[in-house]
DNA sequence: ATCTACATTATAATAATTCTAAACTATTGA
DNA sequence: TCAATAGTTTAGAATTATTATAATGTAGAT
């Protein structure tokens, strides 16, 4: 687990301040074993458990753009009532469980490479996500 | 091109009451030689376009939920701050294009078939879906 | 024609997110 | 070291998107 240095290092390499705020999300999100998936309101409740401090709601939301904005955190968009942020910024695709409401990651060798036979003139492909939508066995179907 | 008696038949089908509401609202939506996306807001501007009459904000989501809960729309959601709805209901993916905002159907041709190795136990499949997002060559990657 | 259940409407309420402007703080370089 | 300054945080207001409410209207059955 690193130390709050490396995140000050990080957070100075990518260009953003090492304020005091952006340190302490860093903990909370990336001294864990696994990386993991939230919602911004996930996010405010664990960080004013951690802390004695407040944060404001507003720090919360620019500290998570500017941390999706410089690749630190991926939005993962479900619908229009619930998107999720991962921790793990590499390629990879998700599951849904419509029960749970719950994100669970890929790994490499559950989906295979997805070949793109289409080309868009002029545009490159940014990335390629895919999401399997997953539910109880024995429940209607969406 | 189906005339309105056929919306009349088809919502009745699903158990939706063929009001004058509903049925405009088809027309907007399914007189037309393609399938086709679009966001809430661009639906109010067509209807308003298209009527003389009003018709409540209020109304135009409460049809489009009943639509989507009955297979006749399908949602997609490309970030918290972006959800198309498409007329296109069969089972395809999609192109995002980051400079234009504009969604473009996949063919089926376009994308092989995607074999899911993993199984999540006493789940079963919903759906899959890709989302390819794409960009100007010359852009900054997102 | 009348009844009943469902739909529509305008508006109010709620929820999620962004804006604002003042106070604060990390960095720079004198 | 210490101001200058550029970027950051904050609380609360504003905005936006969506849903709830309750009165009125309407489709479909009898």
């Amino acid at each position: 687990m690193p130390k709050n240095c490396n995140f000050i290092e990080k957070l100075r390499e990518v260009g953003l301040r090492p304020t005091k705020q952006r340190i302490k999300m860093c903990e909370v999100l990336y001294n864990r074993e696994k990386t993991f998936h939230f919602t911004i309101n996930d996010l405010v409740k664990m960080i004013s458990e951690k802390m004695n401090e407040k944060i404001s709601l507003a720090t919360v939301y620019n500290t998570v753009h500017a941390f999706e904005k410089k690749g630190y955190l991926k939005e993962i968009s479900i619908d229009s009532h619930k998107s999720y942020f991962d921790t793990n910024t590499s390629a990879h695709h998700h599951f849904f469980d419509e029960d749970t409401h719950e994100l669970i990651d890929c790994d490499e060798s559950d989906i295979d490479k997805i070949n793109i036979k289409k080309n868009i003139t002029g545009k490159k492909i940014n990335s390629v996500e895919v999401l399997v939508r997953v539910a109880s066995d024995n429940q209607t179907q969406k």
